[in-house]
DNA sequence: TTGTATGCGTTATCAT
DNA sequence: ATGATAACGCATACAA
């Protein structure tokens, strides 16, 4: 309410002075200076945003446009979005599609996202942001789900096929590749996979990670030993209690979500088959819960919070024009280490 | 970039005749009606908002401060708000105070987060939002963390002694009423409670509903199986375990919350005492995972989503002054029956 | 060192 | 039925 023309008043100068003085910008003596400076105080003045934006045509804010608040990476990435933008001044303008409310918690293809994204990036445009972050709630193509040119734009927890867009993302292949390894190393030879569906790149990358494992360490390569699930706790079940059924089961499963591994866990159970006495099982996500079934699930970390900070690191770059930034960021996966592996037992 | 002025030219009229078939005041004949609008589509104008905000003192934004979207609470609440939101044409400008990060992920005592509100407030103050909601991640009180009169605000997942200020909130009483009453109807006469800390408020309503429903079904109320957990696994776990120890061990536990009776069943689990066979567990919250949990957890739902939606509608209302908003909505907690619970065995 | 004046894109008042 | 114009709060080019 109180405004610069308040206070110019009250200081007896012009406004021209105030907003100088505002912004460290000309060249004011210190007399003026500092009377000015406490007029501020005293009249508890605070800039009026909105207007500033309209002058500088700069809001200073970032459009973060999730597919689903409520999907389990957006919350973390989002943190790591606030924790950057925090410390570089912009704020943040939400705009959540909430496509699993609205599309059902399944099948989500993106046909149908990109019917909800139009309105949405509408809406935040004319709210004038300087740029947006897109955040997926699969690593999957989202092309054309923004336009070209709509503003910079930095892409997360998905890509595009586009050649001049910005992506962060991790590396799936890496981090199976490491968590085979990791079961390799604890004597394991006979490790069972249960994928995710393999219209789904993580999947494919996934099981490329775990094949090159393998291979590396002049492993057999068993197919018979690799299930493909659909990413929900019966599959992981379902597939579990089949290789369980075998003459010869695995010595470990590698569950590619923490989901299908508690799944696994369960099935288990329901066997008597004890984990990790009998059978060693590495989930991947490292969600909340992983720590609170039983035994606690040791699994693959995803780096959400680090996605959230690079995206944002990358977009202020993009509008700070600072040099070039990287186009594809992939950050790391760690092994969280906790008591569903042991040994195998023929070691 | 086009601009109402662009489009006035284009159409021969003055801007002020293109704001009003913009907004549909004034009085414009159909013939040039039409013609405006036509142009409008034609060179894909969008209003800008910053203007209008800055000319009408609204932005028809909304401020959504959560102590730390990382919390389980938080994202569906902001899912509901963002539902609400939508449908009337309001953004939502995202501040994350990161308490958990920020000073560690327990004991978070309110005056620390009080210190860390005032610059997220002012910020979002000059970024002139129409209103605020607030977000804790517990149940407490906040008295005092937003200035007086700052701007219309509603609190939820929390509370304030201020009279006039609004919250949505959900009935612990009643829940914890409804779910020892449940327990009771499956014929458990000894039912244990693996309670919060008792310096929450939760803990305390909770604690009077399970004891007035143990009063209303004339059972007698036995303090030795009432056990003060801290809300962590590792509580529920070892209480749990001294449960089991007693000559004569509770049927039923009514553990506050999910992650406690995650821990109470893995204490059962180490002692071989099956769930629900030899004893029946009820959860609260219902977590995501209290459905990968083995059994599946019989849990209270806390009305999450519903909170966001009512705490926007009160919001709302309160910013269009219609009539008088409720100042305490209390929502309901419902009870979702899965594995954990099966018939006192004595029945 | 400081002040005057203009414009950012709108809305709305008052003319015409 | 339509137009000219001031104002919203600020930043800045230019003048003094």
């Amino acid at each position: 309410m109180t405004s610069i023309k308040d206070i110019a008043q009250r200081a007896n100068v012009s406004t021209a002075t105030v907003s100088y003085v505002l912004n460290g910008t000309g060249n004011i003596s210190e007399k003026t200076r500092a009377r000015i400076l406490q007029v501020i105080e005293a009249m508890n003045y605070q800039p009026n945003h909105i207007a500033k934006s309209l002058k500088l045509k700069k809001t200073k804010t970032i459009g973060v446009v999730v597919e689903d608040v409520t999907s389990f990476n957006s919350a973390e990435i989002i943190d790591g979005i606030n924790e950057y933008a925090e410390d570089h001044g912009f704020s943040l303008l939400l705009t959540n599609m909430r496509v699993l409310k609205r599309l059902g918690n399944e099948r989500i293809d993106t046909e149908h996202v990109r019917q909800l994204a139009p309105s949405a990036i509408k809406e935040i445009l004319s709210k004038k942001v300087d740029g947006l972050i897109y955040i997926g709630i699969h690593t999957r193509d989202v092309t054309g789900i923004i336009p070209d040119n709509a503003l910079p734009t930095v892409y997360t927890y998905c890509y595009t096929t586009n050649e001049r867009d910005f992506f962060v993302n991790y590396n799936d292949h890496l981090a199976a590749y490491e968590a085979t390894t990791y079961l390799i190393r604890k004597g394991h030879r006979n490790i069972a996979v249960i994928s995710g569906l393999f219209n789904s790149n993580p999947s494919r990358e996934r099981f490329n990670g775990y094949y090159q494992a393998i291979m590396d360490n002049q492993l057999v390569f068993d197919p018979t030993i690799i299930k493909t699930g659909d990413w929900e706790f019966e599959s992981g079940r379902r597939f579990t209690a089949e290789l369980l059924g075998a003459d010869e089961p695995p010595t470990a499963i590698l569950a590619m979500n923490d989901i299908m591994a508690a799944g696994a866990m369960s099935a288990c159970a329901e066997q008597g088959v004890r984990v990790p006495d009998d059978i060693s099982i590495v989930g991947f996500d490292d969600r909340e819960f992983s720590s609170y079934l039983n035994p606690k699930l040791t699994t693959m970390r995803l780096p959400l919070h680090e996605m959230g900070v690079e995206a944002m690191r990358s977009l202020t770059d993009l509008l700070s024009q600072s040099g070039d930034v990287e186009k594809d960021k992939k950050l790391q996966c760690t092994l969280i280490e906790r008591n569903s592996v042991a040994p195998a037992k023929s070691c």
